[in-house]
DNA sequence: CGTATGTCAGGACAACTGAGATAG
DNA sequence: CCTATCTCAGTTCTCCTGACATAC
């Protein structure tokens, strides 16, 4: 069983959801919120559809997900007057605060989860898992045809806050 | 995003996780039939509490994951003579060969997930995720007591087929 | 027309919680 | 009395399917 690279790795993961998951909890926020408003600061506003397509987040779990970070003020969903089809999500002020916030519990619990592995052991983890991560990730893309239809990059504006690129 | 291994971890688990179980619903199997199966084959028989403790799996999961086995014929239920509260759970002939066929389709889908690695990558993989779950587990364990409570080893007949130990 | 978008209802799986009945 | 075992009902989270109305 533990021969299983499939097995261990799900089962390892279930000990990092369930870490990050309880630190999340306590912030009353789920994974959903930290991948969409990091996505959303790092990448910029997007329609639902491209930001699913950028999280890998499904448009049906779109809807709850933003409808919770828009109660809480941390996104703002307005109609696109170039596709009345699409909505325009932003990120707030408070977003971006509520995603650093967010960032900072998951980075520290990054720790008590790696805590046996060496550093050069970490990188290297961090490393292969990414690599698989591509590999699987171009797959699945190839199944179904990628359209960028990006919103232009010019109509959104630089607070200066944004940094790694 | 990318840089939290948690984050890389549940990733990579979720395509192990849909490419496995893809497999195993072709044969109408769940990932805990495999589990406990394999448990039973190499530990032997066992109560389900003990069951429980060496599969990780919730003893409420675990009632419905043995009626399904139970019903297919793979697994037979007991009442342990020493002990009235409990059951014996032990593996039918029939259990040991859907222990095989499963194991066989897990392992053949392990070339997929892992395709773009090297051997050595494979290795060290497997290696560092085995560390971290050592890890986890040990410390969850420390949690809430153990106790061993086996049955007796020598209560369950050795057919051979019994390969590693 | 066909396709994309957003919305909603709901299922599958694994992990988990709580309550109850029975037996040690 | 207290604890362990088994069972059942139900929740959460992520991932996923199907349907629908609307807009392109």
């Amino acid at each position: 069983m533990d021969r299983l690279p499939s097995w261990l790795l799900t089962q390892t993961a279930a000990h990092a959801h369930r870490l990050v998951s309880a630190g999340f909890a306590e912030a009353g926020a789920r994974g959903y919120h930290l991948r969409l408003l990091d996505s959303l600061a790092e990448q910029g506003p997007a329609s639902q559809a491209d930001l699913g397509r950028r999280t890998g987040i499904h448009l049906s779990d779109m809807v709850a997900a933003l409808n919770e970070l828009e109660a809480d003020g941390y996104v703002a969903r307005a109609p696109d007057p170039a596709d009345r089809r699409r909505n325009v999500i932003t990120v707030t002020t408070e977003g971006r605060q509520r995603r650093d916030d967010l960032a900072t519990t998951a980075t520290r619990i990054q720790d008590e989860l790696l805590e046996p592995l060496t550093t050069d052991e970490r990188e290297q983890l961090a490393a292969t898992l990414r690599k698989l991560l591509r590999h699987h990730n171009e797959k699945a893309a190839g199944d179904e045809p990628r359209r960028p239809s990006a919103i232009s990059r010019s109509a959104w504006p630089d607070d200066g806050r944004d940094g790694a690129r």
